[in-house]
DNA sequence: AGCACGCCGACT
DNA sequence: GTCGGCGTGCTC
């Protein structure tokens, strides 16, 4: 501590109103603090501190070292105290100028600090990838002994002057590891580490190859949507587009030849695609149509993601596709961005900062100065909104689908199985009425005559809520509460189960507890088990098929299951809103949605939204080849005017009636909402916080921008994280940045309650 | 985050 | 009197 005290006194002013000159440093610190900070740069390390270095300094009174990354460097001068970067590594990648603005824009708008912003964008992980290394080996100076044995003598023979790589030297079988080590001891070998170069240009060819969808002629709409793309594209300015298309109108199509447009003016493309996308084969095929691609998604390792970005960067690459975070890749010479089905919930992120993908899609286009397409069925009303009243973006229509493809013809049910029914009968084979099943009285005829044609039919069960319910995998009986004999639902949260009847509650067992069992028990969905028990009721016959997360590890499950159903392994299809999203499904007659209300009834503002955009999609999954086909929508209540659209698959008549209730309302795209979480496991600390966190908002508020409203603090839903207590406040205001604006006063100042956990999430998407 | 300061109640 | 709990504030 005193080396650090004396090393302060040297940078301290020695007059007062004296100034020094030298290399500063910008720092985001790895600290929950929401500024950035000055350090002084020592001339040995003036090479490695650039934008996006990982730096180490003295900070607080203690002197005590600590990380984080450099954001600008500077030549100025300064009057104050200041210290020095005491170590620095240089980024990973380069941090380009337009991408330190973005991060910057980033932390504002999203309302984090600065240190989690630099953490997303070159994490920790990427600066320890070494580089990789092979072993080189090569033939000594001593001569080939008479007494060698043949097999020593054909390896020393094999081995070439300039030497050869150890791993290629034994797959050609020429030697064994014990050959060679004995050649080695002997010093007729010599092994060598070399550093692999961390990628190689693999390149030279910019052509793309062709494609037999290359050959296709594109609709007049898409010739129109395209045409103006490609003039964006060539106007080298911020242009964003709203491409909106339903399901089969082209919009891939569209994409992949704007691409083209940006590539021939030797430009780079980032194609944004949701998460789901890539269980499916839609960015292989994707990819397949560019010669130079880099695919970044969130699982890669850090090797092959820095090998990724390195190439990016260096330009070796002219398209990359991927989930959210590529929306950072760090293209030298973006020419233009593409957001497809920019709707999906997959861009905005889970952690902080909770950026969205597709906002910040819109910034970099615009700080690049190049054009950006959205791309949907069922945009997102704020999307929609900006394309139409709020004229932002151009809105590219591409009316019907392409040629061979018909809609289906859609039908409303309304059916509620639970009405009128106790709940203990709710787990319990009660189906004594015509329409007390899950399936309609309709949709259970429309299914029987659908497999008696020999037809495909697929089943979607909107299961609300996370209610998992136990079976055993041996005796099949669902865990049962012991004290009211209703079903027990399970909560991944703390590993409980609980009796929603009588609140009897018991850490989730192993084992079956019925006697003498004592099987493997099973998790699965509530709603999809009681799906699949009544489907073996009422078409024992039917070959079924259940896909739902909980059936479904990993991606190739998924895709293998889905190709099997293709193939006609199966006759019905059944599962959860996984089915709605990805592949298209060949032949399939008969689509059933049941519960479609079912986000309804979540406190969402966005309920009546995703419950459109869940019916288009499925739907929309019917009707892809030619022939008549049939999609029945149930539902357990009369839906509203924005949801009856959903049959006609008309998305303007929802969003006209949608919008006039979210301008009701005051909800987005009317206002910015911003939402603070505060979460804490003393007893009332988090709602103690929230109270207080309100009232000194509302003061910032009422002295920042009268516009800005606090909602009332509410306790969050059940407390999963930990156990923790949860409240909630949210902020509500116009547009611009008002929000952000208090929300700024508030945290940079450390005005709020300080609990164990704080979130801050600006655009929420999820309220839980 | 970590560390210091300052304010309170409980104790050798 | 002073030790230690906790709440608040600051770090270039």
């Amino acid at each position: 501590v005193s080396a650090v005290r004396r090393e302060r006194q040297e940078w301290l002013l020695p007059r007062e109103g004296e100034l020094r000159r030298g290399l500063l440093a910008e720092v985001a610190l790895e600290l929950p603090t929401w500024k950035t900070y000055a350090f002084g740069v020592p001339a040995e390390l003036a090479e490695s501190v650039r934008p996006g270095a990982r730096v180490t300094a003295p900070h607080g009174r203690s002197g005590r070292e600590v990380e984080g990354y450099c954001l600008a460097v500077s030549e100025g001068e300064w009057d104050q105290t200041l210290t020095l970067i005491q170590s620095a590594t240089p980024p990973a990648v380069e941090l380009s100028a337009p991408l330190v603005e973005l991060a910057r824009w980033v932390g504002q708008y999203y309302q984090c600090t600065p240190g989690a912003v630099m953490s997303m964008l070159l994490p920790r992980t990427l600066g320890e990838v070494r580089p990789k290394r092979e072993r080189i080996v090569r033939r000594t100076e001593a001569p080939i002994p008479e007494k060698a044995s043949d097999r020593l003598r054909r390896l020393l023979e094999a081995v070439p002057r300039e030497g050869v790589t150890l791993a290629s030297l034994r797959e050609s079988g020429a030697a064994t590891d014990t050959l060679i080590r004995g050649a080695v001891r002997k010093g007729l070998l010599a092994v060598v580490q070399r550093e692999v170069a961390l990628t190689t240009d693999d390149s030279g060819r910019a052509e793309a190859p062709m494609s037999e969808e290359d050959g296709y002629a594109l609709t007049e709409a898409q010739a129109v949507a395209l045409q103006a793309l490609s003039d964006a594209v060539a106007g080298e300015a911020f242009r964003a587009f709203l491409l909106f298309g339903v399901p089969g109108s082209g919009k891939t199509e569209v994409y992949v030849r704007a691409i083209r447009a940006a590539i021939a003016r030797g430009r780079q493309a980032i194609l944004l695609v949701p998460e789901i996308a890539l269980a499916t084969q839609v960015v292989e095929r994707l990819a397949r149509r560019f010669a130079r691609v880099a695919v970044l998604h969130g699982q890669m390792s850090p090797r092959s993601r820095v090998e990724a970005l390195a190439r990016i960067a260096r330009g070796e690459v002219d398209v990359v596709i991927g989930t959210r975070t590529a929306v950072y890749a760090p293209c030298c010479r973006l020419g233009l961005i593409v957001v497809d089905e920019e709707q999906e919930g997959s861009f905005k992120s889970l952690s902080s900062p909770y950026y969205h993908a597709r906002d910040v899609a819109l910034k970099r286009a615009q700080i690049e100065r190049i054009p950006v397409v959205l791309g949907s069925a069922t945009p997102a009303l704020e999307t929609w909104y900006n394309a139409t009243l709020a004229g932002r973006y151009q809105l590219l229509e591409l009316g019907t689908r392409v040629p061979g493809a018909e809609l289906p013809r859609a039908e409303l049910v309304v059916s509620d199985p639970d009405e009128g029914l106790s709940e203990d009968a709710y787990g319990a084979s009660a189906d004594s009425d015509a329409n007390r099943g899950i399936l309609s009285t309709r949709l259970r005829t429309a299914l029987l005559a659908t497999l008696k044609r020999r037809d495909q039919a697929i089943l979607l069960h909107n299961r609300r809520g996370y209610a998992v319910a136990l079976r055993c995998d041996t005796c099949g009986l669902p865990l049962r509460c012991p004290k009211c004999m209703s079903l027990l639902v399970l909560h991944h949260s703390d590993e409980t189960v609980r009796c929603h009847r009588c609140s009897h509650r018991d850490r989730a067992p192993q084992r079956c507890p019925v006697e003498g069992c004592g099987g493997a028990l099973q998790r699965g969905g509530l709603a999809i088990q009681r799906l699949e028990e009544e489907l073996r009721r009422v078409a024992p016959d039917a070959r079924v098929l259940r896909l739902d997360s909980d059936t479904m590890r990993t991606r190739e499950d998924y895709q293998t299951s889905l190709r099997a159903f293709a193939e006609g392994a199966a006759d019905v299809l059944i599962g959860t809103q996984m089915i709605a999203k990805g592949l298209d499904f060949p032949v399939v007659r008969l689509v059933g949605v049941i519960d479609a209300d079912a986000p309804l009834y979540l406190r969402d503002f966005r309920a009546t939204e995703f419950a459109f955009q869940l019916i288009m999609q499925v739907v929309g999954r019917a009707g892809r080849k030619a022939g008549e086909s049939l999609a029945i929508v149930q539902m357990r209540r009369e839906p509203p005017p924005a949801l009856k659209a959903a049959l006609a698959m008309d998305y303007r008549q929802f969003a006209d009636a949608e919008l006039a209730v979210r301008q009701r309302y005051a909800y987005p795209p009317f206002v910015r909402l911003a939402r603070l979480v505060f979460a804490d496991a003393r007893p009332d600390r988090a709602a103690d916080a929230a109270r207080r966190a309100a009232e000194t908002l509302r003061e910032l508020a009422a002295a920042i921008n009268p516009a800005v409203r606090v909602d009332p603090p509410e306790a969050c839903a059940a407390p999963r994280l930990r156990e923790m207590n949860r409240h909630q406040v949210l902020l509500r205001g116009p547009r611009e940045t008002g929000v952000q604006k208090v929300l700024a006063a508030a945290l940079t100042e450390r005005k709020l309650p300080a609990v164990q956990r704080l979130t801050v999430d600006v655009d929420p998407m999820d309220f839980s």
